[in-house]
DNA sequence: TTGAAAGCGCTAACAT
DNA sequence: ATGTTAGCGCTTTCAA
């Protein structure tokens, strides 16, 4: 039990070398299981250091090793449920490593990207996961130079720094509009965020509409919105949209959250679903799974990104010979649900 | 424009100070805006820096002045809408101040707290935020001898290690359990999480429990599950209940998401909501608006937290010698929604 | 197996 | 307004 002197200095080295009768050396050597160490005396040290209720200075450690075992990981939002899982593939496998994540959030912000990289960089990380490929040219700087691993996540439709795991966005796009096109839907709305700072959804928009063209269809009416998705938001951009555009026979939607607002908006209002309109979303959230019918989406391999991206950088950082550059592009399953098959 | 030289060192002041012709000291105070240097001096060092595309070295820093712009925030999940709110609410507040947000999650594991706790603080922040009052001795320990404002957040039914912001969990559950009574409702289910490691859902379920007592009145049935909520799991407890207990008239869930799964499901089977039988959830979910019946729940104050708590660590870090133990008790409020009125 | 010395890159406290 | 000196608490390296 550590003593309860309210100690406003933090405990050192030294007090546990000086409890325990042991050089400070050999404290360190225990306390970081490096270097022979008797029995004896691991122990000796190993009680001083509980009994006083040490923790370490990682700082002090970190300058003198010229190693930090954190792990930058710059993300756009945590109020949707997508970086959250991309998170926990991070930390499941650098779990079984060393490595720690720390979390870095910039509401799509490219001057708060900016920040919140230089920030952490400044820290010196042993790598850094950042989401999308599109960034400053200071931030882009900043990665090129930061003398570590990074990975750039989610998307795969551009020039990566160094490595990279993602989807192709566009690719998801047309798929979404191959598919929507052979079940037979013609006049067609799009539903989304403003795009002009989530590059994802713009590329997925982009995707879409270009297969589209190639069979001759426009986009019938469009509605876009910003902040963030909610049931709610769904709802009135497909009320909105319906009044103004009565004869739409499918409604694609850039994420499942607002689609499933307008699933429910749908049913409610007596549309025959996907008989007489279709739908779809983005993202596969499980956490929707349990609408009244299954919403049509395309899994965008969130975990599996987390997973991979970490995988890269715990190897990198491993082997600090491995190849830069590395691009792994996964292939987003398109989950038809119960709302895209017009039959 | 940085220097496009892959550096594989990273640049030092001292690089900056060859490169502008200006001692180390001075290159440190034009960067951190300290002490009185000259305009020309100051520019001519700014220039450098950008030039060389120079990243300060925030460990050396840290352990030279002994000060770390840093704090804990330590919160048991980020799949749910809760602790992203909490989280938002300290960004927030603390983007005003020099501090910075570093979150750890322990997945409701004390023996995971435990190690993010002593791994966050290894690296000596200026302050701590960390969900729930119930910890492991070690980590209460460990939060004593932190030698930095610690405020726990979310309840308040327990002893504060220092400062604490939250909502009794007890009185929600008994506030609950009155406007359930008052609506006439006899036959109650619960269903929420296993409890023995979420301490909050379970002291709501305490507090519900006696308020009913209170009017001879005891649990008709109740289910727990573990994993995370979705609308699915509540879909699946809400038919296995009703199937073991029909005659039910009011169900309690311990989060609004499985309510939310619960309320669609009652609607699809023709349950008239909430005549035959009633519905609430907890959280205030926002998100969720925008069901076919706005849930009942109880907001939690999850973001007002989160701003009173960073809010207080603020004052505390700016001023040292303010109090300690400083407690506040938000109040939840009731949102009958409309599932919750029998009328 | 253990210890002593040097220094990681910065900043506090003094000079000047 | 600018420079010099001495560490911060550890780990690396080398010696015993």
């Amino acid at each position: 039990m550590p003593v309860r002197t309210p100690n406003k200095r933090p405990l050192t080295l030294r007090d546990v070398s000086e409890a325990s009768g042991v050089s400070e050396m050999t404290v360190s050597r225990v306390l970081r299981n490096k270097g022979d160490v008797s029995e004896a005396t691991r122990k000796r040290v190993q009680d001083a250091a509980k009994q006083l209720g040490y923790v370490p200075n990682k700082i002090a450690g970190a300058l003198a090793s010229q190693r930090v075992n954190l792990v930058a990981v710059i993300i756009p939002s945590l109020g949707n449920m997508v970086f959250p899982e991309v998170l926990s593939g991070v930390s499941e496998v650098l779990a079984n490593t060393d490595l720690q994540p720390v979390v870095g959030v910039t509401d799509y912000l490219p001057e708060k990207e900016e920040k919140v990289l230089f920030e952490m960089l400044s820290w010196r990380p042993s790598g850094v996961i950042i989401a999308g490929l599109e960034h400053s040219d200071a931030s882009r700087a900043m990665l090129r130079q930061a003398g570590c691993p990074v990975v750039e996540i989610m998307d795969v439709d551009g020039e990566p720094v160094d490595a990279c795991v993602g989807i192709s966005h566009r690719r998801a796009g047309r798929k979404m509009a191959e598919s929507i096109l052979q079940n037979g839907y013609r006049r067609i709305g799009f539903l989304g965020t403003k795009m002009p700072l989530d590059h994802r959804a713009r590329k997925r928009f982009e995707g879409f509409t270009q297969t589209l063209a190639k069979s001759g269809i426009e986009i019938t009416d469009q509605e876009f919105y910003s902040g963030g998705s909610a049931l709610a938001k769904g709802r009135e951009l497909t009320q909105k949209m319906l009044e103004r555009t009565p004869d739409l026979d499918f409604l694609y939607y850039s994420n499942d959250m607002i689609g499933a607002g307008g699933l429910l908006y749908l049913l409610e209002k007596g549309y025959d679903v996907p008989g007489q309109i279709g739908i779809a979303g983005f993202n596969g959230v499980e956490l929707l799974d349990g609408l009244p019918r299954k919403l049509a989406s395309m899994d965008a391999c969130r975990r599996e990104i987390g997973q991979r991206a970490a995988q890269i950088l715990a190897d990198r950082v491993a082997n600090p010979d491995t190849d830069e550059g590395l691009v792994v592009e996964l292939t987003p399953k398109l989950q038809p649900g119960e709302t895209l098959n017009r039959t």
